[in-house]
DNA sequence: TGTTCTATTGAACAAATGTTCGGGGTGTAT
DNA sequence: ATACACCCCGAACATTTGTTCAATAGAACA
């Protein structure tokens, strides 16, 4: 790519990040000091040529550049470490946590602070974030967040001939049976847990 | 905003989506099975006093909706839940993740998958991502990833009179020397953990 | 020098596009 | 009822905009 063609790249990503939309043939000869829009045009064919542009022939404003960011991967998961090679060589990384597109189906979904030891054993601890997808119903020995009799509470659920329990994953704490007169209601399913240890990354 | 107008500005969202531009009103009308160019235009006219549409007068394909997302807050984060209120609502709302800015932050950073039961008495179990921020130095007291002799691990960095060691959170195992001739690298600092528990949202 | 290729120009054209105007319809609140 | 906001139509208009084409300028090269 010419030092010309990018130029003419970057005052396209330049004028729609502050306009919203592309700017017209005639709008780039203007920003590029250039008197024809044949001029342009022809520029733009070579671009997309080159496939670092996308166009839809006679339609207005339809330039959309081709990001050569790969920013969507997410982050890089390392799972084993050849011995000897950089961290970050491609050989180590197992795969990508599009976190950005878990963020995208979110929908609905909050983090709950968790407060006692009563998920010890499951390595839940206090100060945890806990990823919840409400729903309605959830499945035998699946965790979820619960409401009982107005207070909240994250448990793994059991259901039994005898009714349904509360089950905490610490010797100290006993399973907690639902009663018929209690009121009980489903808030969401455990997903995900995120715990934040340095002061660098601390959100709040 | 009525039915109708969430209805165009979704097709133009759509639209934007799929084409990397903004629909002309023509299109808008045949999308949304109107006849008439101007019924469009006054339909955004509405849309843009309302606030939730930019729109350039005389530039073609200038929509650019709002986005009334509030993404980039990011994840909500439920503190306390006041009994008998729905789990959403804004006074049980502490704050957010946003989870987005960490990631454009998150430059070098990367996942490691936990391995071993070795950093269990801290919460972090096998199959756990956590998140290392790379850099040279760490300080005393705090948990990182490193690299002896070859082997990666994820342990409590420790600096004495008597020299460099690295401590696992498990009475199981022993606190690890480091020697002098010893080859030792500090891979980063554990900032963050992630685990991923349902089917719905494994990511790999 | 002449040749060839590419980039540029200016003008003209045709299509796409936003806009305006007058008309009508429906429902809701005053 | 009256007013008002919303929705719809069709036609015409002015502008914007992509496109084409012949001609020119400049560089690279034999």
């Amino acid at each position: 790519m010419t030092n010309k063609q990018e130029r003419l790249l970057q005052f396209i990503l330049d004028f729609h990040k502050d306009n919203g939309y592309s700017p017209s043939i005639r709008e780039i000869a203007k920003g590029m000091g250039v008197s024809s829009p044949s001029t342009v045009k022809a520029m733009l064919d070579r671009l997309e040529a080159q496939g670092v542009l996308n166009k839809s022939s006679g339609v207005a404003r339809s330039l959309s550049p081709i990001s050569q960011e790969q920013e969507d991967l997410g982050i890089p998961v390392i799972g084993r470490i050849v011995a000897g090679t950089p961290v970050m060589a491609e050989e180590n990384i197992e795969g990508y946590i599009p976190v950005k597109e878990f963020l995208k189906n979110s929908n609905g979904g909050f983090f709950l602070i968790v407060d006692g030891y009563s998920m010890k054993d499951k390595g839940i601890l206090p100060g945890d974030y806990v990823f919840i997808q409400p729903c309605k119903e959830i499945s035998n020995g699946q965790i979820g967040a619960f409401r009982l009799n107005g207070e909240v509470t994250l448990k793994t659920f059991k259901k039994t001939n005898e009714g349904i329990f509360l089950l905490p994953a610490n010797e100290d704490f006993e399973p907690i049976p639902v009663n018929e007169d209690d009121t009980f209601e489903v808030i969401g399913r455990y997903v995900m847990l995120l715990r934040l240890r340095e002061q660098g990354y601390k959100f709040m």
